[in-house]
DNA sequence: CGCGAAATAAACAGCT
DNA sequence: CAGCTGTTTATTTCGC
C-alpha cells in the first residue's frame, strides 16, 4: 500500500521527486530518508532561489523604469550600437511563455536543478557584488529588447514605429539580430505568419493567456496590454534571467559533455556513447553550436513510466559497454566482476542513472547493500530500499513488480542482508562480512589476477586495482550529506576484504554494533543459510597481509575517503 | 558442456 | 479481503 503509493507519486510527479525539493513527500517510514534531503539542511531550494531572483528582477526592473522616466526613456542609437549583445535578450521574446518556478522544475531534471541552484547561488553572489554594473547592462539590454520587439513587429508590417520610441538604428539592430540569430535559431520567426508570443489563439506573454482570434487582434492586444511599462519590463527582465540561467546551464553541461567525450575518446577499448542505441543524439549538435538545439534542446519534462527518458546531456563518465546495451529487459550484470566498483561508478554516473532509463550494471545485491549503507544509520526498511531504487535509477521507475520482487528475493536469499526488528517494524542491515564472503572480490580470489598484480603491474596500478576492488567492496555514502555517524561502524563494516582471520570477530561485533547507538532493542535476527556457501579458509585472500605494509596502510587510509564519496 | 551466480517468476504464509 | 512483507522454489540466462 505504502509502497505503491510512494511509487506512484514518484512516477507521476517524476522529476521533482528526485532529490531536490519534493523528496520529503516520499520519505516515509519514520523519515529515515529525510536526513539526506537538502531542505533539512537549511539549503535554499531552487524554487526559493527563483522566487528570490524574480523578486530581485522585478525590483531591478522598477528601478530601471524609474531611471527611464527621469530621462532615459528614449534610448539613443549610440547606446544600442555600442552595446554588444551579451545576453540572450531575444529569448525573452521567443520563449513561448514565462517559465514559472514550478514549470522550471518540470522542465529541468533534478540534477539540472541542482546545478542550477549552484549557478544561481554563484550568480546571485556575483550580482550582489557588481549590482551597479549589472544593472547598467540590464538597462541596455532592456532597451535592445524593446527595440527588437518593435523591429520584429515592423518587419511583419504590422506596426509602425512609434515616435515615442525615438530613433532606432535599424541597421545596428539588424546586426544585433544577426548576431542573435547566430546565438539562437530563431530568425525564421520573422517571416512566418506566426509570432512567438502568439499560439493556439492566445497570447503567450508570461501570465497573460489572453484569447486572440487572429494575428491582428493579437498584435493589437500586444501593443495595448504589453506595451513598455513597468510590468512588461519586469516580466522581460525575469524572462531574461531565466534564459540566462538556462544559458549558463547549457554552457556548463556542454562543457561537461565535451570533457566526458574527450575522456572517453582516450579509452580506445570503450565504445563511443553516441554509437550506442542510447539516445545521446541531442548532445551532438550541442557540440557544434548551441543555436541548433535551443529551445528543442531544453530538457524535457519527466517522462511517464512507459517512456524511457534520454540522458540530459549527461552520460556515464565511465560508462561501460554493459551499461549501454543493458537498456531493456536484458538481465545481465557484470559490474560485479573485477574492477567495476559500484561506489565509484555510481558516484560518477549518479546523475546519469537518475535520469536515463538505463539498467544499472549492478546486481540487486550490490545495489541493496549500497542503499542500506548509504542510509545514515546503515539500515533501511523495505519501502525505503524501494524508494532508493526509484530515486537513484530511472530504470527502476517502471516494472515495479518485477524488481521489487527481486529486491525482496535478494534480501531473503542472501545471508549478508540481515533483517532486524525494532519497535517500529523491521529494517534491513548489511552484514558486510557476509557480503564479502558471499562474493569475494575476484581480484583477490583470482590466481591470474593476483599473479598479474604481483608480477607485472607495479605498485601504482596495483594500488589502483586494489582501490577499485575496495570501492566495490566498501561502502560509500553517495550523495549523502550525513556521514557515518561513528567511524567504528565504518571500520567494523569494513573487514579487510574478506579476511577470514578477522571475520569471525568482526562479524560478531558487527551483528551488534553495526546499528547506530540509541536504536530500539533488536531481536529476532534471523540467520540465513546462504546457498552453497563455502567457508573458503584456504582461499588466497590473505594476499593483503602478505603484500606490503604500505598497501595495507593505503587501504585503511582509503576507506574513509571512499566513505565520503 | 557443466557449473555457479544472478535475474526473473511465482507460490505461499504471515501480518496489517 | 487486499496488499505488503518475507521466504522459498523453479526456471532461465549468462559468463567462465
Amino acid at each position: 500500500m505504502m509502497v505503491e503509493s510512494a511509487t506512484e507519486t514518484i512516477r507521476t510527479t517524476g522529476s521533482n521527486q528526485n532529490g531536490v525539493s519534493s523528496l520529503s513527500s516520499q520519505s516515509d517510514g519514520g523519515g529515515r530518508e529525510g536526513g539526506s534531503n537538502g531542505d533539512a539542511n537549511g539549503e535554499i531550494s531552487p524554487v526559493d532561489l527563483l522566487h528570490l531572483q524574480q523578486q530581485q528582477a522585478l525590483q531591478a526592473a522598477r528601478q530601471f523604469l524609474l531611471q527611464q522616466a527621469t530621462g532615459l526613456s528614449s534610448p539613443s542609437s549610440n547606446e544600442v550600437k555600442q552595446s554588444p549583445v551579451q545576453v540572450p535578450v531575444s529569448m525573452a521574446m521567443m520563449t513561448p511563455q514565462m517559465i514559472t518556478p514550478q514549470q522550471m522544475q518540470q522542465i529541468l531534471s533534478p540534477p539540472q536543478l541542482q546545478a542550477l541552484l549552484q549557478q544561481q547561488q554563484a550568480l546571485m553572489l556575483q550580482q550582489l557584488g557588481s549590482k551597479q554594473l549589472a544593472f547598467q547592462q540590464q538597462l541596455i539590454q532592456m532597451q535592445q529588447l524593446q527595440q527588437q520587439h518593435l523591429l520584429t513587429l515592423q518587419r511583419q508590417g504590422l506596426v509602425n514605429l512609434q515616435p515615442s520610441q525615438g530613433p532606432v538604428a535599424i541597421q545596428s539592430l539588424q546586426q544585433d539580430l544577426v548576431s542573435l540569430c547566430l546565438w539562437r535559431s530563431a530568425p525564421h520567426e520573422e517571416h512566418t505568419g506566426t509570432h512567438p508570443l502568439y499560439g493556439h489563439g492566445e497570447c503567450k506573454w508570461p501570465g497573460c493567456e489572453a484569447l486572440c482570434d487572429d494575428m491582428g487582434q493579437f498584435i493589437k492586444h500586444l501593443n495595448n496590454e504589453h506595451a513598455l511599462d513597468d510590468r512588461s519590463t519586469a516580466q522581460c527582465r525575469v524572462q531574461m534571467q531565466v534564459v540566462q540561467q538556462l544559458e549558463i546551464q547549457l554552457a556548463k553541461e556542454s562543457e561537461r559533455l565535451q570533457a566526458m567525450m574527450t575522456h572517453l575518446h582516450m579509452r580506445p577499448s570503450e565504445p563511443k556513447p553516441f554509437n550506442q542505441p542510447l539516445n545521446l543524439a541531442s548532445s551532438v549538435p550541442l557540440l557544434k553550436r548551441d543555436s541548433d538545439v535551443y529551445p528543442e534542446g531544453l530538457p524535457h519534462p519527466p517522462t511517464s513510466a512507459a517512456t524511457p527518458i534520454t540522458p540530459l546531456r549527461q552520460g556515464p563518465s565511465v560508462i561501460s559497454s554493459s551499461s549501454l546495451h543493458s537498456v531493456g529487459p536484458i538481465r545481465r550484470r557484470n559490474s560485479e566482476k573485477y574492477c567495476t566498483p559500484i561506489a565509484s561508478e555510481l558516484a560518477q554516473n549518479c546523475e546519469f542513472y537518475k535520469n536515463a532509463d538505463v539498467r544499472p550494471p549492478f546486481t540487486y545485491a550490490s545495489l541493496i547493500r549500497h542503499a542500506i549503507l548509504e542510509a545514515p544509520d546503515h539500515q533501511l526498511t523495505l519501502n525505503e530500499i524501494y524508494n532508493w531504487f526509484t530515486r537513484m535509477f530511472a530504470y527502476f521507475r517502471r516494472n515495479t513488480a518485477t524488481w521489487k520482487n527481486a529486491v525482496r528475493h535478494n534480501l531473503s536469499l542472501h545471508k549478508c542482508f540481515v533483517r532486524v526488528e525494532n519497535v517500529k517494524g523491521a529494517v534491513w542491515t548489511v552484514d558486510e562480512v557476509e557480503y564479502q564472503k558471499r562474493r569475494p572480490p575476484k581480484m583477490t580470489g583470482s590466481p591470474t589476477l593476483v599473479k598479474n598484480m604481483i608480477s607485472g603491474l607495479g605498485f601504482g596500478s596495483l594500488n589502483a586495482n586494489y582501490q577499485a576492488a575496495l570501492a566495490e567492496s566498501s561502502l560509500s555514502l553517495l550523495n549523502s550529506p550525513t556521514l557515518v555517524s561513528n567511524s567504528s561502524a565504518a571500520s567494523l563494516n569494513m573487514p579487510h576484504v574478506g579476511h577470514d582471520d578477522v571475520s569471525s570477530t568482526v562479524e560478531q561485533v558487527n551483528s551488534n554494533g553495526s546499528c547506530s547507538p540509541g536504536l530500539s532493542p533488536q531481536h529476532q535476527i534471523h540467520v540465513k543459510e546462504e546457498p552453497a556457501e563455502l567457508e573458503e579458509d584456504s582461499r588466497p585472500v590473505s594476499l593483503m597481509a602478505t603484500i606490503t605494509p604500505t598497501l595495507e596502510r593505503d587501504m585503511e587510509e582509503d576507506l574513509p575517503t571512499e566513505e565520503l564519496e
